[in-house]
DNA sequence: TTGAAAGCGCTAACAG
DNA sequence: CTGTTAGCGCTTTCAA
């Protein structure tokens, strides 16, 4: 393994020397951390120019122990989700002058050793978790060491109090379920679970039995599948409920891509939607309005979670303290598949 | 703006002390970097473990100019593209050990000092860099530095050599354009050409034309609209030639987010797709096969550029060597919009 | 307002 | 095989 032959670069001392200055007014005119006359800045900032001088961010991480930089945590995943949270994260870095470095913790590697680890927790001034990310101890671990958090889509785990971001799951299944119910005529609605243990799937779930019981509807584990928040087990989940000979005439999976697993499925064995069966998800992913007919579903708020979640961050490192946990409304997206008219698409 | 308060984390002599040796014999350890008696060994792991310690990445890059990590450089978006090229880059990272940065380059800032740059140079033993993230003075700055870099999806800068991963656009064009031709029968095929200065935009454009006059097709520039790799864009220019009073048979949109527009578009107007209108995009992104009817497309082979990219980009730093362009080859995605029966969808 | 000098935590010769 | 020691490039007292 050779060690790359990089070019020296120009150090601070380069700057101070051909400024003709010490290394210390050098820092305080980059860093505006003490009084330096007008003049010498001037010079100093001359210098920098002529000598292309970038400061070395390790060096100014090891003295300062502060880097700008804050980190996001991600499990090894490259989902739709990805993008719209980027998004949002970026609009609130850029207001705020934080660079953003992406670690994409792969789990795999974890057990390796102790340093295989990300290393995020040394490179950044704080770390947004995305669920799912880190393990729980992984996370006490972090938390005792004091490197400020933000937990994202899911809460704080007991013991820990990790401020958090987090969409109005039961709430907005609540609604779209009534919906289904009330608008739709719908009694027998299939319920696809995702993930096990996946905090957004089981208050998805939560929603889904409150709204059954608030409009006296009967429930019945039998409508009950497991969709995994993924396509493909969403559509063999359908398959497997017909071959059982089980009748329903609506499905809620608990995300859009399991949604679109549906109707897949419903498309092959010919059953019309949303005139026979109406579909539902969650999130309003990109896929949704892309989707044959175009998918009901709930604005997960996605960008909007990312932008808090900096903005909170930011808080914690620079006042060391934010609010517990911020919860964001979210709100119905009608399209089509549930069985109402094509109506203005408000939710892109 | 506060100092953050983290708590004294235990360093390298910590653990030498509590071991009852030297630091040196404590990095040796770690790093295998040099004769560790096995015995020794264990105990300094038996006091990592004990201590729960960390290195200091800060302080290891400073010390060792190497920090195992390489960067990714993106313009400041989220688009579908990146969810599948970092699945690519993850999948190539896992096996060989490196960490990965993603540093988002707002262009916004850029301007402000020179120390708003994205902090990778520093950061990282090298770098990916996608198109359209970086000027090009900086990447004459940076290749000058010495800084092992690819690019993406775009070729080296006249004056530079800096090895790239690039797909096979123009030759997958002609096939596209062909089968339309040819399979088809398509002769007045609308052409939506990407964001100007692209790269792939404008090689699939030559593509476009190669195409016709390989078939004998007259080309008319009446045919030729702007798409700008976005669907409400490309959507408006099809509304606009319709009511221009062009007539076509077919549209080749640059990208599959156009595709997508265009789908729209000639839904409103009623035009049925592929019946009256053949339409196909290039990319095969995750939008494509949930389109209606679904789209034919060319897969741009985008999780492999990130695996490929990724692999050279490493090479460049152990071996200091890798070659200088990688061209993936595209092929063709058969599906139902531009006429042909449903087949087995073979482009997921 | 400026400079000298002591680290930040780690690696890498160089001795032993 | 192991320890000593000199930095890596920057920030930050402390004096001047």
């Amino acid at each position: 393994m050779m060690t790359p032959k990089q070019v020296q670069q120009p150090t601070i001392m380069d700057v101070a020397a051909r400024a003709g200055v010490s290394t210390a007014t050098v820092s305080r005119a980059i860093n505006q951390s003490g009084p330096v006359r007008p003049g010498t800045s001037e010079a100093v900032w001359k210098a920098i120019r002529e000598l292309d001088y970038q400061p070395n961010v390790a060096a100014r991480g090891l003295a300062s122990r502060r880097t700008h930089t804050i980190g996001l945590l991600l499990p090894g995943i490259g989902g739709e989700f990805f993008a719209a949270l980027l998004r949002g994260i970026e609009h609130s870095l850029v207001e705020s002058r934080y660079n953003l470095l992406v670690h994409s913790t792969f789990p795999q590697n974890y057990t390796a050793t102790p340093f295989t680890r990300a290393l995020g927790e040394h490179n950044s001034d704080g770390l947004l978790v995305f669920t799912g990310s880190l393990q729980d101890h992984e996370l006490h671990r972090l938390s005792k060491s004091g490197l400020p958090m933000i937990l994202l889509y899911c809460s704080s785990p007991p013991g820990l109090k990790i401020p958090s971001v987090v969409v109005e799951n039961r709430k907005g299944t609540v609604q779209l379920i009534t919906h289904l119910i009330q608008v739709h005529n719908r009694k027998r609605i299939v319920f696809l679970r995702g993930p096990d243990n996946h905090e957004d799937s089981t208050e998805r779930e939560t929603g889904y039995w409150e709204a059954l019981a608030l409009n006296g509807i009967k429930p019945d584990t039998d409508l009950i599948g497991h969709g995994d928040f993924s396509s493909s087990e969403a559509s063999k989940a359908i398959h497997n409920m017909m071959d059982r000979g089980i009748v329903f005439d609506a499905v809620f999976a608990a995300d859009d891509e399991a949604a679109s697993g549906v109707l897949q499925a419903l498309h092959q064995r010919c059953v019309p939607v949303p005139d026979k069966v109406s579909v539902v998800g969650f999130d309003n992913s990109s896929l949704a309005s892309h989707l044959t007919p175009p998918l009901t579903t709930v604005d997960a708020r996605i960008e909007q979670t990312g932008y808090v979640a900096v903005t909170k961050l930011i808080e914690l490192i620079e006042l060391g303290t934010t609010s517990p946990v911020s919860i964001l409304p979210s709100h119905l997206v009608i399209r089509r598949s549930c069985g109402c008219e094509a109506a203005p698409d408000s939710g892109d």
